[in-house]
DNA sequence: GAGCACTGC
């Protein structure tokens, strides 16, 4: 079957302002002149628009486009009435305001809120101005402007390439949201979208960065001039934090909100009620949602969310068609071979044009790259690269060696497209063509290749050089850079991708894609926690978006490697990531924020209960919450489940932003001088992947002893890291902090990071990282008086105690104590540990230094499933910690009376040695020194060492004296 | 005795 994915034409698409279909009919209470005022705002305004604010926007507008001056936008077309309010706006631009030019008419609360009746002019080159003409999205600037200045949200829909992101935020500044010291907030889901939009806009704009500008986690160029600001979502989440009400934006937009990422998810629920607070104020605030895809329902259909339907505006996009063909039959499981073949096909049979695969995960990629290298090799011709591209085999280069001489000109194919039919009828096994009704697809002609193999195209052919990239998020950025630039002449490009190229990187000249139609996703157990990685279907959107990757430059061709029915039978979208994901730290963020009855928080879509009641557990046994009623009414302590108050030591936390149980061990490490190296710890298990992975297979022998070599020597470093005698048991994360420190040492270089399997992006993440917490912590005790020291000393091994010791009160959830000999009932058991909340046995993960080692109880960072359920990032710990530092998860017995209990003059309590059992498991654990539990008994002992002497050293002299001994205190009458 | 996609504060 082919289906088209996308139809609209280059620049002209026919526009539909579904906010008149699918929204609430106009404002009654906004006078019906006053709403006409932002139709004749509008530069290109129509004398008729003041009386016909309804008039259709696609009919009239459509000449006037064509004769619109690029100068226009300069002011020369701008009505006196606009003339005026410019000089107002210009003046606001330039200086403070002199006096509020009221351009907002927020004293008239029955009016539609915010109408600013300004026109900021902007000072673009001719080039920009013809650029931005091109986009969908300018069409549809009064559409645009006119929803968001007559209802408080709105959502904006369209695909990429539509151009919203960089125009509406425009759009905006002109009609003056920027002004009167306000600024126009825009929220991305990734750092380096935030970074190169600031920078398109301020050039598209014309102007500097100190006023469009960006804020992601570690840097940005913000300044008191900023008037358009992107900025990831967690920043603004922050921001909330400081500011409920965000007073000092009048606009903000939520981009990519279809990504249903955790944090946007976040903040569209608290922006949906942080808008009409707002309104009350008499400070309006605008929201403007802007989504790829359709998904709107779980926004405009929430009425917990938003009261009133907001209008929902769809844009046309500037997307080339692109094909789509099925295949007719779906591989079960070797779809990493099937991608070879349709590769083949493509690069023997089609047209020039980059060639993009997805796969799945970083070995099918590096596999697939080999047999494709290897069919259509591709030598260098110059060396002067530099670049040695470690992939190519051996093989290879003897070839290469071989076939210089008659070498020539390497070229593309130059196929008879005419020809194409004498493929064998029986080759063409896909899905048979759905009339296609598209002019521009067809003219690429019928490209459908079948699906199954030929025989023929594991030989090698190296007429047809194909230049093969291997894309991962993981992969070295310089590595990653590659599939930027343009393939060597005569080459065609090929990269192979996981997720990555799916959204986050965008590979210019891509003009076939090969979707195996899967995915590999974490999958967490909503009780246990327990992670795993498992190969899935995608979703139906996650296709589209697959398939739109080839229409950036021209019209292109999707290849799916699965059935029309397979594809039906897709989700139509992936589950938002909220729902999928232990919330811990999302739910101390809104604690943080007073939202204590977070199970009624108006999320666009709510995380199951058993993830809010897991979170809640977690941050209750951390100290982060305040303890729920266990007496009183059960209808009282029902009520009191997922509501507690965060306690002081939880508003800390909530102030670090890792975990919330790194958090904890960052709040514990004032003591002893640790906290330097708590930061470090911390920054080291928050940044994932910190070592290289030497364990790939290796494409030629020489590959291989080369990763041999790295391998020994990684597993040499590994054990200096780790230390000597007792450091040993802080394990994995020993290995942690010594590398961190090492390379720090060194300067934290590529070469010291690539000599000793560190992975350097992930090198410089841990430095910044510790920069930022290292900040966070002195703002909170400003006496600390900490900076990110280099040449920071190795722990002593005093220090690396507490440290065992803090990891351990921040993990307590995560304790595991080895299977005993008497109990080893099965052998799967042996070399075992049990935890608190799983059955089956867990394993030390083979690559941990603490593997061989088995301590009796061990904490770790995380448990993963794979042919095991492996725990990673362990550190050994004392059993008499256990009770000491985790109360919480201990049943105390009652108090020893030998040894006896006792005074401590220094703190004033009683004290007592009591036994415990872990909760859940019953683990016995040795008696340790704790308070004498509250009640009669306390006071009896109390009253006995008071009569000692030893509340009252003057006391001592009289005891003797005393009819009975102080003991009789403790007899029961 | 191993094999992990992606991303934000």
């Amino acid at each position: 079957m082919k289906l088209l994915y996308t139809t609209s034409k280059l620049g002209v698409g026919e526009r539909i302002y579904q906010a008149k279909r699918v929204t609430q009919e106009p404002r009654a209470d906004v006078p019906e002149k006053i709403r006409s005022i932002s139709g004749a705002n509008k530069r290109r305004h129509s004398s008729g628009s003041e009386s016909e604010p309804e008039e259709d926007p696609s009919s009239s507008e459509e000449e006037e486009e064509q004769e619109q001056d690029p100068e226009k936008s300069s002011g020369s077309a701008v009505n006196a009435a606009e003339k005026a309010e410019e000089g107002v706006g210009k003046a606001e631009a330039e200086q403070p305001p002199a006096a509020p030019s009221a351009p907002v008419p927020q004293a008239a609360p029955s009016r539609a809120p915010c109408q600013p009746a300004v026109f900021i002019p902007v000072d673009r080159t001719p080039e920009i101005q013809e650029a931005r003409l091109k986009l969908p999205i300018l069409a549809e600037e009064q559409v645009v402007m006119e929803a968001i200045n007559e209802n408080p949200i709105v959502i904006i829909c369209g695909e990429t390439g539509s151009g919203k992101t960089t125009q509406v935020p425009q759009f905006l500044y002109e009609a003056g949201y920027a002004s009167s010291n306000s600024t126009i907030g825009i929220t991305e889901p990734r750092r380096v979208a935030a970074v190169s939009m600031s920078q398109r806009v301020a050039k598209e704009m014309n102007l500097s960065h100190r006023e469009v500008s960006y804020q992601i986690r570690y840097e940005g160029n913000v300044t008191d001039e900023t008037k358009i600001k992107f900025m990831t979502d967690g920043v603004l989440l922050k921001e909330i934090q400081k500011d409920f009400l965000l007073s000092k934006y009048k606009v903000i937009i939520i981009d990519e909100a279809h990504e249903r990422s955790m944090f946007t998810d976040i903040l569209i629920g608290l922006l949906s009620r942080i808008v009409p607070l707002r309104h009350k104020k008499g400070l309006p605030l605008k929201l403007i949602i802007m989504s790829a895809t359709l998904r709107v329902e779980d926004f405009t259909d929430n009425t917990r969310l938003f009261s009133v339907k907001p209008p929902v505006i769809q844009v046309d996009a500037r997307q080339f068609p692109v094909t789509v063909h099925f295949n007719k039959k779906t591989p079960l499981d070797d779809y990493s071979g099937e991608c070879f073949r349709k590769v083949c096909k493509i690069h023997r049979m089609l047209p020039a044009g980059g060639i993009l695969v997805f796969l799945t995960g970083q070995a099918e990629v590096h596999s697939l790259c080999r047999r494709l290298r290897k069919a259509f090799p591709y030598q260098k011709n110059n060396s002067a690269g530099g670049e040695d591209d470690k992939e190519d085999s051996v093989e290879e280069i003897r070839k290469f060696k071989k076939s210089r001489k008659r070498r020539k000109v390497l070229a593309l194919p130059k196929i008879d497209l005419n020809s194409y039919s004498v493929v064998p009828v029986d080759e063409g096994d896909e899905d048979r063509d759905i009339d296609s009704d598209d002019d521009a697809a067809g003219s690429d002609l019928d490209l459908d290749l079948g699906d199954g193999d030929s025989g023929e195209d594991e030989k090698s052919d190296s007429s047809l050089p194909l230049f093969v990239l291997p894309l991962y998020s993981l992969l070295a950025p310089e590595k990653q850079a590659k599939v930027f630039r343009s393939p060597p002449a005569g080459t065609r490009l090929c990269v192979v991708a996981t997720n990555v190229a799916e959204t986050s990187l965008t590979i210019p000249g891509i003009k076939y894609v090969v979707d195996c139609g899967k995915v590999k996703r974490r999958f967490y157990d909503r009780i246990t926690g327990v992670s795993s990685f498992r190969v899935t279907w995608i979703s139906q959107a996650s296709a589209d978006q697959r398939a739109g990757r080839a229409g950036r430059t021209e019209p292109g061709h999707c290849y799916r490697l699965y059935s029309s029915a397979v594809f039906m039978d897709f989700e139509k979208f992936s589950a938002p990531e909220i729902t999928k994901r232990p919330v811990e730290d999302l739910i101390l963020q809104m604690k943080a924020l007073n939202i204590e009855k977070v199970i009624n928080f108006p999320f666009p879509t709510p995380p199951p209960t058993e993830a809010l009641a897991a979170a809640e557990e977690l941050l209750i046994a951390l100290g982060a919450l305040k303890e729920p009623p266990t007496t009183g009414r059960l209808k009282e302590q029902l009520a009191a489940k997922l509501s507690c108050p965060i306690s002081p030591l939880g508003r800390v936390m909530a102030t670090f932003p890792v975990a919330p149980r790194y958090a904890k061990m960052l709040a514990l490490s004032r003591q002893h001088d640790c906290l330097p190296y708590t930061i470090t710890i911390v920054s080291a298990m928050t940044v994932r992947e910190l070592f290289e992975e030497f364990d790939r297979p290796a494409v030629s022998e020489e590959e291989a002893a080369q990763l041999k070599g790295k391998r020994a020597r990684f597993l040499q470093m590994q054990k200096v890291w780790a230390g000597q005698g007792p450091m040993q048991k802080l394990g994995d994360l020993m290995v942690m902090l010594g590398a961190v420190g090492a390379c720090e040492y060194a300067g934290c270089t590529r070469s010291f990071c690539e000599e000793n399997g560190l992975r350097y992006k992930a090198m410089l993440e841990i430095r910044r990282l510790r920069g930022q917490l290292t900040t966070a912590v002195n703002s909170v005790c400003a006496d600390a008086g900490l900076y990110v020291d280099p040449k920071m000393k190795p722990p002593t091994e005093a220090q690396v105690t507490y440290l065992r010791q803090i990891v351990l009160a921040g993990l307590g959830d995560h304790l595991a104590r080895r299977i005993q000999a008497e109990e080893l009932l099965d052998d799967k058991w042996k070399n075992a540990y049990k935890t608190a909340l799983l059955e089956d046995p867990v394993f030390i993960h083979p690559s941990s230094v603490l593997f061989k080692e088995l301590p009796e109880f061990v904490v770790y960072q995380e448990i993963v499933e794979t042919t095991k359920m492996y725990m990673k990032g362990v550190s050994a710990v004392e059993p008499e910690w256990i009770p000491a530092l985790l109360p919480p998860y201990c049943h105390f017995g009652k108090p020893l009376e030998n040894p006896p209990p006792s005074y401590c003059p220094g703190t004033g309590r009683v004290l007592c040695h009591r036994p415990s059992v872990f909760y859940r498991v019953g683990w016995q654990l040795p008696a340790v020194e704790v308070d004498y539990p509250e009640g009669i008994e306390r006071y009896k002992h109390f009253a006995r060492f008071l009569l000692e002497g030893k509340v009252i050293t003057e006391l001592s002299s009289y005891s003797k004296c005393l009819l009975s001994s102080p003991l009789i205190m403790l007899k029961t009458w």
